[in-house]
DNA sequence: CGCGACGTTGATTTGCCTCAACGATTGTGG
DNA sequence: CCACAATCGTTGAGGCAAATCAACGTCGCG
């Protein structure tokens, strides 16, 4: 069945009983997107929360200067959305591109909003989500303030192997915060 | 009462009940903290979260080299902790110091489990405030990769103004992500 | 008063960026 | 299926933002 993964995922996170599960699952359904296509572009309002059964996203924002920032990408397992959008339903800053063929579960906002209310096991769900998240955005910083680029690199690259070999070095460049030509050179010197 | 200002901060970020308040707040205990004391020192475990009534507080970390790194300073109304350790109950990566007499509410660990278990609000609550903090640091994390140094710190002035006057220089560059020296040129630049 | 942390300033170095050129890959339309 | 375009990755020269190191004045505090 199409959503053993997200349910795998859900259980992995909090408690829930089988039939709040179903309850919850009922409200997601799939979306297949092909390469290069956009789920969110700068300037919509996000209305939906996704979860990834396959392929891989990139979440970026384009600066004044033109430049791209990749805020995380999110493969297989993984969740996505413009959290800032989608908490304060105004414009967003970021595009979510897929980076090849891709399926997605989503959930409307009306729908996610209605299950908080219904389930206090889906609010137990989301708050230890977002720790979760919160954990890993304070490291990222950490990491960022405390490490060198090439330090940055090897991180990413041996933390995030499956991710790592299936997306560009520019992508990776702007993941890290630096321009791909400077990331050419960090690789060639090991 | 000592509380309120707890009490009007919680009623901000979700609704609850009267009743439900009381017990939630019955379990924060006061603590006042002098001038340079610790809450917390790296390699202790944090079994608390803490909220600020009074005073200003930073939460920082030493790297390998020695340089000091601010996550965030929280001043009255803030809230306080090490997320990572709470949740996982590792050694903290991070110190809590305070930057002058201050005064916070505490709550311990497990007396915070429980009234997860207790209260749907509460996991509410804490799943309202997790969610503003992440856009937080996605926020931040998009100001470090398109700003220069000048630019994070004429924001982290005209935006915090309050807590921007009661630190020293030292400190707002270790949050900046640069050195003393350089924020003295950039503030000497206008 | 005197010590230690802070802030300032200058000289020098370095990590990373910018721009430009060119081969290698990938995508696309005829 | 090939030809051409577009994007990507590499390399080099030069430049700039920010770090490092060091010296010195200042302030708060014991």
């Amino acid at each position: 069945m199409d959503k053993d993964l997200l349910k795998q995922n859900i259980k992995k996170n909090a408690p829930i009983s089988n039939a709040e599960l179903e309850q919850v699952c009922k409200h997601f359904y799939p979306k297949s997107i092909t390469k290069r296509a956009f789920l969110l572009t700068q300037g919509d309002i996000c209305k939906f929360e996704g979860f990834v059964l396959e392929g891989c996203f990139r979440i970026f924002t384009i600066d004044k200067k033109g430049n791209e920032n990749t805020l995380y990408f999110a493969a297989k397992d993984w969740w996505l959305m413009d959290i800032d959008s989608f908490m304060n339903q105004t414009p967003s800053n970021l595009n979510i591109q897929a980076l090849e063929d891709s399926k997605v579960l989503l959930i409307k906002r009306s729908d996610k909003l209605a299950l908080y209310d219904a389930f206090p096991s889906v609010e137990k769900l989301f708050r230890v989500m977002s720790q979760k998240a919160l954990v890993a955005w304070q490291r990222r910083l950490i990491r960022n303030h405390c490490l060198t680029a090439k330090e940055r690199y090897h991180y990413f690259d041996t933390t995030y192997p499956d991710i790592s070999s299936k997306i560009t070095d520019k992508q990776i460049a702007s993941y890290l915060g630096i321009t791909h030509e400077f990331l050419s050179k960090i690789k060639k010197q090991s």
